[in-house]
DNA sequence: AACTGGCTCAACCGCACCTGT
DNA sequence: GACAGGTGCGGTTGAGCCAGT
């Protein structure tokens, strides 16, 4: 949904808002029109000029904010595609909560953005693995599990000649990354080794874990995920049968919902 | 139809860092 | 060096939406 139709319906109570100070709450489209007109004609930075300047009873923090992710051009919103949610399970084990850092990485993606799907689907996924996110069994489990799953994902995808919107999504490029937005020959060859250097090395417990997971064991399956009782002697195995469906979050399917 | 609980995401908050004086 | 103002970042919150009952 546009969030300015949301918005807009909020709109009403501003002027109580305005009468004791700076604005808080939900950006109206004028507001959003001034700020974007500034910025047109000056350029980013400067957000608490900007806020004086443009005429808007905001703080600069909230103009830089709303700015950066909302009126900012090229700005994508939507679904987090399977390249993008690899490349941010990646980009994540190597830096973390880096979320600022993580988004260059993703055109046209914002820190918030990507805070929000790693709180709503991968912290979720590890509470009902009932395990921290930041454990060396959950990071296991998203490197030998989650991200081999997510490249055939892709690679099925891209190979299936009708149902990929995927693949109309743009070619990521930095100076360290380039995740192909086809598949290549090998699922591994999405994986940048200087991101998970021992991914690639570690055959042997890859291997084994691989044996144990299964499919079906992966951060698009939202619909059942592993629960805790695959949970065995601190790491993670699952079921050998594919009850779980990727349908955690089938784009396409998923981003439906909101149209 | 009404209610409820889960999910999503825009926006705020607090803190840290940077820069100019 | 101390201070103040501006900016950036990560964590958190809450309104609204939606699916299930």
């Amino acid at each position: 949904m546009d969030p300015r139709v949301r918005e807009h319906g909020l709109a009403s109570t501003e002027t109580e808002e305005q009468d004791m100070g700076t604005r808080k709450g939900p950006w109206t489209i004028e507001e959003d029109s001034l700020l974007a007109h500034y910025i047109n004609n000056h350029g980013e930075g400067h957000w608490n000029t900007a806020a004086r300047c443009a005429g808007l009873n905001r703080t600069g923090k909230s103009c830089r904010l709303r700015w950066l992710n909302y009126l900012r051009p090229n700005v994508r919103r939507g679904n987090i595609t399977l390249q993008e949610q690899l490349l941010i399970l990646q980009l994540h084990s190597r830096w973390g909560n880096r979320w600022s850092k993580i988004a260059q990485q993703l055109p046209g993606r914002t820190d918030n953005e990507i805070k929000n799907y790693w709180r709503t689907r991968v912290q979720k996924q590890a509470k009902q693995l009932k395990c921290e996110v930041n454990s060396k069994q959950f990071r296991d489990t998203m490197r030998y599990a989650w991200i081999p799953r997510l490249i055939e994902r892709i690679q099925a995808e891209s190979e299936s000649p009708v149902d990929q919107p995927i693949i109309s999504t743009p070619t990521y490029h930095s100076s360290q990354i380039d995740i192909p937005v086809a598949a290549s020959e090998s699922g591994s060859d999405l994986i940048d080794p200087n991101i998970l250097p021992d991914i690639s090395g570690s055959c042997t417990f890859s291997d084994s874990l691989d044996a144990q997971v299964s499919s079906g064991s992966d951060l698009t399956c939202s619909q059942n995920p592993p629960s805790s009782h695959y949970m065995q002697n601190g790491s993670c195995s699952y079921p050998e049968n594919d009850s779980v469906p990727w349908g955690w979050y089938e784009h396409g399917v998923d981003m439906q919902r909101r149209g």
